[in-house]
DNA sequence: TTGATATTTCTAGAATCATGGAAACATCAT
DNA sequence: ATGATGTTTCCATGATTCTAGAAATATCAA
């Protein structure tokens, strides 16, 4: 991955509604959820929350497609894993010990479901 | 983590020459490196590396120690360990199978001293 | 076509962040 | 003390990002 790309994938996350948003489609995967009702459930205006989204799929986190007179935005999963990739083989230049979470990532997800 | 430290990490990532900085002291670990070592090395004019610098360590994802008359810093595992953490975990909330890569981290590093 | 609903684009103002010179501060040597 | 070196704080300027109302666009229903 591009650092760029990384840069790109990083700044989309840190902010509050997006990552919100992102959460939301996260758990709403693979389905995805309309427009509107992010906003309702964020509780943000419209207009503001296009603006976040547009700038989640420019980072390639997510993805749109139009159904209806609704738009259903959707987790794009290689967009996260790519990401956390880019983060971890950073870490890892010449020292893996050093931010691995200590069990394997495959493990540390098998309660996740609460 | 909470979401708003995250948030602090994510965004202390995003920029180029924190990036950067913030791998040199990944190779760098457990030594750290001088600040003025750093910017030398980014060709970035001290008081702008000094504003970034203090912006990862308000992160938490690096820190300082005087020694002489130069400022030594080092990664702080834990900080992008919690991060990476967050992405993952924030990823599993019911899905594990969607951010995790393939393999296991650790073995994922396995190779990564190129 | 007209109207209702869903979303985006336009726009401007506000807020935040980045940059780097100058000055201040800290440390060490003489 | 004085001076040399390394780093940070101060400050002003410029650049980017955020916000949300108003207007525009898209889709469907009657």
């Amino acid at each position: 991955m591009e650092t760029s790309s990384a840069i790109e994938g990083l700044a989309a996350l840190a902010h509050e509604s997006r990552l919100q948003a992102f959460r939301l489609l996260v758990r709403a995967a693979p389905n995805g959820i309309p427009a509107g009702e992010i906003a309702s459930q964020l509780d943000v205006p419209p207009p503001t929350l296009s603006f976040h989204l547009a700038h989640l799929v420019r980072a390639g986190l997510i993805d749109s497609q139009r159904e209806g007179r609704s738009v259903r935005y959707a987790l794009r999963v290689d967009g996260i894993r790519e990401l956390v990739g880019f983060l971890t083989e950073d870490c890892c230049q010449g020292r893996p010990e050093l931010c691995a979470p200590e069990g394997a990532l495959a493990q540390d997800c098998e309660g996740c479901d609460a």
